[in-house]
DNA sequence: AATTGTGACAACCGCGGGAAG
DNA sequence: GCTTCCCGCGGTTGTCACAAT
């Protein structure tokens, strides 16, 4: 049970990472192989300590990440994930990642914290109608008493800055693009997503501030549109008491990043995601549907007419608990 | 043009749990 | 069975960009 002596920080770097280092990092991984964090930054030639390492490779360099905006649906499987799972996991947010192929916990807990809370705090709040009460204080009197700021990555349509960077490090992924894929373009493998299409490098390179055609907006475009409207009456209805697994044998299961829900980072439609809350208070109020519950995914049907149970169901990973 | 307030995100920190010795 | 090591997680902080004033 002990605890690493969380890196002695004599002569360690911290703070941001330089392009230098990422690519250090990405080739130590690409030849070697994930693991072994604690080893890693002196054989890798790092003045870093592992954790530092194992956190800038899975939230950032890792090539099967997506990175810009996240998608409605991936915001409706994340309120509804939250709403389900509450705070009371202890890998809640790595759960919900597990669901999200291509996000990392910090980038939806980052996102939740930032762009959420609210929204999953009315969610559980909605009651019978169960509609998420999207609460744009902009809107309200007084605007919410906001002054300025961004009002979201895309929605600025800027994107392109945090290219300052005056000693910060670039953003790989701008690295990438610059060398559009080719490949081992600076050395970073998240070039080689021979498995992303043109839309996600795009995406990802918004992120990082540039896209492969120059400076322009995210191909997502959500974000204040996003929180404008109802993002919609969201979950399955649970019917609880049936009977069921119980859901404390232990979190972060099998569930990997693998799975059904791929299909629904795609371009479901808002029809495929118009769940419904009916029910779900039961669940929050009586505190008790760990024990038991099922969901009922009669109503849905997804894109091409798919039925979409199945990978609700393991959405809401029941089968994992 | 400068200032200020806010949002977004990267990174750090400490803790808990499992595996290995 | 105990101790140590390592990994992974959630919470939190720091930094930067942007828009309103």
């Amino acid at each position: 049970m002990g605890r690493a002596p969380c890196c002695e920080k004599v002569g360690l770097r911290r703070g941001r990472w330089t392009k230098e280092e990422d690519e250090k990092l990405a080739r130590y991984i690409r030849e070697n192989g994930e693991g072994a964090w604690r080893s890693m930054p002196k054989n890798a030639g790092l003045l870093r300590c592992g954790k530092s390492c194992r956190l800038r490779w899975i939230n950032y360099l890792r090539a099967d990440l997506k990175r810009g905006n996240i998608s409605p649906q991936e915001e409706d499987i994340i309120l509804n994930l939250h709403a389900t799972l509450g705070n009371r996991l202890s890998c809640l947010w790595s759960l919900i990642a597990g669901h999200l192929p291509g996000r990392t916990d910090n980038e939806i807990k980052n996102y939740w914290n930032s762009h959420l809370s609210r929204k999953g705090y009315e969610f559980l709040r909605g009651g019978g109608g169960g509609a998420v009460v999207d609460v744009d204080l902009s809107k309200l009197p007084g605007g919410g008493k906001r002054r300025g700021g961004r009002t979201g990555r895309s929605s600025s349509g800027k994107e392109k800055t945090r290219t300052k960077e005056k000693d910060k490090a670039p953003a790989p992924e701008a690295a990438h693009n610059d060398d559009d894929g080719g490949g081992g373009g600076g050395g970073i493998d998240n070039v080689s997503a021979a498995s992303h299409s043109h839309r996600e490098e795009q995406a990802q390179a918004s992120a990082s501030g540039l896209t492969s055609d120059g400076l322009e907006e995210g191909p997502l475009g959500l974000s204040e549109e996003m929180v404008s409207g109802p993002v919609g009456p969201v979950s399955p209805k649970p019917e609880v008491g049936q009977d069921g697994s119980s859901a404390e044998s232990g979190c972060c299961g099998p569930s990997g990043p693998s799975g059904p829900t791929e299909a629904v980072g795609q371009d479901m439609g808002d029809k495929s995601m118009d769940w419904d809350l009916v029910g779900l208070d039961d669940g929050f109020a009586n505190d008790d549907m760990w024990g038991s519950l099922s969901w009922d995914y009669g109503e849905l049907v997804g894109p091409d007419g798919v039925h979409q149970g199945e990978v609700l169901s393991d959405l809401f990973f029941l089968g994992n608990l």
